[in-house]
DNA sequence: TATGAATGAGCGTTCATTCAT
DNA sequence: GATGAATGAACGCTCATTCAT
């Protein structure tokens, strides 16, 4: 059960580290980083409350460690070799949601720790963790812009648009359950075409 | 600063109560409930830590109390009457829209409490803000049902295109900031047409 | 109900003073003194929780109060002119006996304060009461004494068969309920018997 | 000073766990379970506060151990195989006399506790305790009983006796000092005596 | 006289973390 | 590597008491 939670810790992690990491994914999902102890932690992986410390020196690192494997792996996922022509902004556009809105739906365990849980983490670590983030509306305002530039699409506010293709992707981490009618790829397919009408429409009557 | 804030307590509350509530909204949303004392919530206000007690009888009631209150307004704004034709599906969605997305842009400190915080409340608590939440799409469901009913809206799967506007809506709380390019009406109008658009354009390429 | 725990405030106190050590009374003997909290003894008297700082200076004066007068009327009791013969000792000790049991048994309430709860008063209040408290030994020691000087009791060790037959008197209010089989001077009347039965006797076999 | 006191302590519990036990009974005996913090008790063992917790759930399950194992103990002590001869009920009531006065005398400190403070328990606890006390009066009422219908005794009403009985040995946890002129095995010689007169005399003037 | 609001001190308990084993 | 015991620093909450009204 909830092997996708498994799926985003390194091979360079001991198994029980990798354990540690995953039962502390679930309890932050669940009762948030300050509502989890580390007796919740360890207790998650069949351990004693000091085992957390052989492998992390503190309950944030165990955030951070989650944070940092968990935004590198959803940049990995978008950033897989694409499919769509280099040349049809909207094919890529389209990849590019799916892709972002499957991952997030596949690891809607984890992606809440990653969205919602960063208030935890030393602001060092934001800092490092900030870095990662401002590649994901890069790759959106690359591929929109593009698009507008070509005049394939309409000429959006590209950063509003990208704020809210981010949005859709972010906010179903709040409500996706995978016993639901949508498997990732479908919902990915169905907000790639949501993106798709946003930037293809008329443009709305003097919004602003 | 911050008045949007107060705007949100009714008079039937002590003056005392409501700066207690204001001061418990921006703690929840800056600590969230778990990582929130009832020392901070009663020194944002000025008072002693046992001043809460006069006021509440537990820390769970004054996030019960924040939920309450923030779901009842944001609800009674959303059903303020309305100016949009009511034969025009596509000016009811927009308005409806314009309103919800303005109201959590406006009240985004204590929308990011009703919104991610529920967590904290006990289950019958739970329960009763359930209970009005359950309205919101509801809202969303009736107006775009009709416009796909009377052909005006693209024969969408009504159902995931009322996730994508609230999600829409309730993801900015995560983002929004009031000395930002856009005013909540601006933001409102903005994702009004992309709701329009989304039940506007050709139907994507097999979705799902 | 329990009217006999009004009986034992004075004229002299204000009605809400005497309702309020009444209340105090019944708390103190269900929860102890400090098991009792300010608010329990006025909400018993129905009144607010600062109201009793309108008729007594502290939580211990109140306490201070119960055992004063508590105390001022078992002494009172056993005090009063006798029937008995006083050349008759076992007549004496009899009536003794009878009536400091019934003033416990009458009111035990009270009396479970004035025994068990004195281990709140402050060390200067303590020694007011004790010198009240090392009469009830004297009276008994009195009638034995002289019984066994006049030979008409067995030669017993007089401290300890006070201390004896104090313990009869005392430790009934840990157990004595008015709805049992015993009326408070059924029960005076055994206990006389036993205490005259432990002065008739043949002396044990080497006690000590 | 007070070993006693360790004695009552099985060797199931760790050393630790009985130097709590100890340290509370001496503060519960002192200030009542109300009225001793759990700081008091750990610092007593010379424990930091959180100590406590490491060996017991709550401050009230160091009440319920006291009880439990103080109650087990007295038990046992007049449980013991006797040296009376079964045939002379005067000879058993002395023997079960003494061995439950010496009992209460020896361990004053840890029988006031579990005489005067069980107000402390959860009811399900009380309802524990009480089974275990139920047997007290038993025993003294089995060997009276059995005295009056051999008719070795004064047909006396056994169940008074029996609380007096019990009331001596109760009531002596109050006034005990062990540096006093009796230790625990004189007072129980002597108290055993005037058990026997309680029995023995002639019954009083109509009683009741 | 009576009270609602307020508070400093403290209570039972929890928690992240340490350390000897 | 793993743990049971231990702890300093809180935390949510209560209490005796005060005071303006």
């Amino acid at each position: 059960m909830a092997a996708e939670i498994d799926e985003l810790w390194g091979e360079d992690l001991a198994p029980v580290a990798r354990a540690l990491l995953s039962s502390a994914v679930r309890c932050f999902a669940a009762r948030g980083f300050t509502g989890t102890t580390t007796r919740d932690i360890s207790g998650g992986a069949g351990l004693s409350p000091a085992a957390l410390y052989v492998h992390f020196p503190a309950k944030e690192q165990v955030l951070f460690e989650i944070a940092r494997r968990g935004h590198r792996s959803a940049l990995a996922a978008i950033d897989l070799p694409g499919c769509a022509d280099p040349d049809d902004p909207a094919g890529r556009l389209r990849e590019l949601v799916a892709r972002f809105v499957a991952w997030h739906a596949r690891h809607h365990v984890a992606a809440r720790v990653c969205q919602y849980e960063l208030a935890g983490l030393t602001s060092e670590h934001v800092t490092e963790i900030a870095a990662i983030r401002r590649e994901f509306p890069e790759r959106f305002r690359a591929v929109i812009a593009d698009g507008v530039e070509q005049g394939v699409f309409t000429p959006v506010d590209v950063g509003r648009v990208v704020r809210a293709v981010l949005s859709l992707g972010i906010d179903l981490v709040r409500w996706y359950r995978p016993d639901g009618p949508d498997s990732p790829e479908q919902l990915g397919r169905f907000y790639a075409d949501l993106a798709v009408s946003m930037v293809s429409g008329v443009p709305g009557p003097a919004a602003g």
